[in-house]
DNA sequence: GTCTATATTGAGATAGAC
DNA sequence: GTCTATCTCAATATAGAC
């Protein structure tokens, strides 16, 4: 996945703190809701326009959570490659993708939000077919990961990666349901949990 | 959870093996495209009559998903109590739970997929909070068995009850987003695969 | 039990004035 | 950049004939 561009002046449209606002806002609506269960008229309620207003900025709805998921998808592999970069051993590579995730359900709720609820459902246009490429390439990262750290013998070699990778995006990707930014458990906690019960089991070395 | 009628007859509504063939039909219906993403014209054509017809079996588009998910809940319920009687140490009972819940994703996909898509949207109507009350219930078996087997020393001590809960049952039941029953892997091994990943974790034990 | 016909509501989007 | 006014479409649901 190519990034030759900063994430805020994506694509072709001008920048325009207006444009975020009303993205950000948005992203809010589509995580509570749904992507279809929010009304453009809801959307510019909640940014002190009426309905027609919000035509001047985004020409339909999709466009809003285009912009919301490309943004949040372009950051994410940025930090994917940097981790993997930087790291010495597989175990450290997976430690930081598993961070990197959860940091994002802390940093980026709603667009993590709507990429995992909506992702079947926009995938139905032809628009949104950059998020199978995006969840692809994600995929390529975290199974590179895990098939190096299985050949070193820093991973169990009798675990199969594509059924790992999926257990383990699951879990982690699902956190944004339940997670409170003002809870009891704090990101990095959740983060230092999971990563306890991934790489050494529930069950007691007995 | 008291389960005093068989998941057949529930509720108020008489026995109808139509009724029974259009639930089914919907829950597939629900499960790709969503509850709201589904009319009920389409459900109508689905089962070879025409919308108007579909309101002499059902009042409501919410009633049809509320006879798949509140069965499928009844069923699943008993089937944890069951295991629960019959285990002997709590790791028996953590596996049996995590086969069933598995083994659910087989034999009810559509409505577990449904359970899982639409249950925030769901829990939006007054009708639908026994799905919240189902959540809690289901919550309480897992957590008993997971708090007895660090008591015991099966498990980790160290772990948080609440948390491995979670992360487990968002491995297990998002399965149902990519299992296919027709494809490589077939249930009852991604079941074990799981259970050697949750039980022994990913390191290798050196 | 299914059909025809339609009431009713609410959605996304547009045109043009200010 | 926002508002007023409205178009167009598609959805759930209903009434009553067959």
């Amino acid at each position: 996945m190519a990034l030759t561009r900063a994430s805020s002046e994506r694509r072709d449209e001008p920048r325009s703190a207006r444009r975020d606002e009303i993205v950000a806002l948005a992203g809010e609506m589509f995580a509570a809701r749904g992507f279809a269960g929010t009304t453009v008229r809801e959307i510019a309620d909640a940014a002190g326009i009426l309905s027609g207003s919000l035509y001047h900025h985004f020409d339909s709805k999709e466009s809003i959570v285009d912009e919301l998921l490309s943004t949040f998808l372009a950051d994410t592999m940025a930090a994917y490659e940097a981790a993997i970069a930087r790291a010495d051993t597989h175990t450290d590579a997976l430690r930081s993708l598993v961070q990197i995730a959860f940091a994002a359900v802390h940093d980026h709720r709603a667009a993590v939000a709507v990429m995992h609820q909506e992702f079947h459902t926009l995938l139905q246009f032809p628009r949104f077919e950059y998020l199978r490429t995006a969840s692809d390439d994600a995929e390529r990262v975290w199974l590179g990961v895990l098939r190096a750290g299985m050949q070193t013998g820093e991973f169990r070699r009798s675990a199969d990666p594509a059924l790992t990778y999926r257990f383990i995006r699951d879990a982690v990707w699902n956190t944004v349901r339940w997670y409170e930014p003002t809870g009891r458990y704090r990101i990095g906690t959740i983060a230092n949990r999971y990563l306890d019960l991934l790489l050494d089991g529930l069950g007691n070395e007995t």
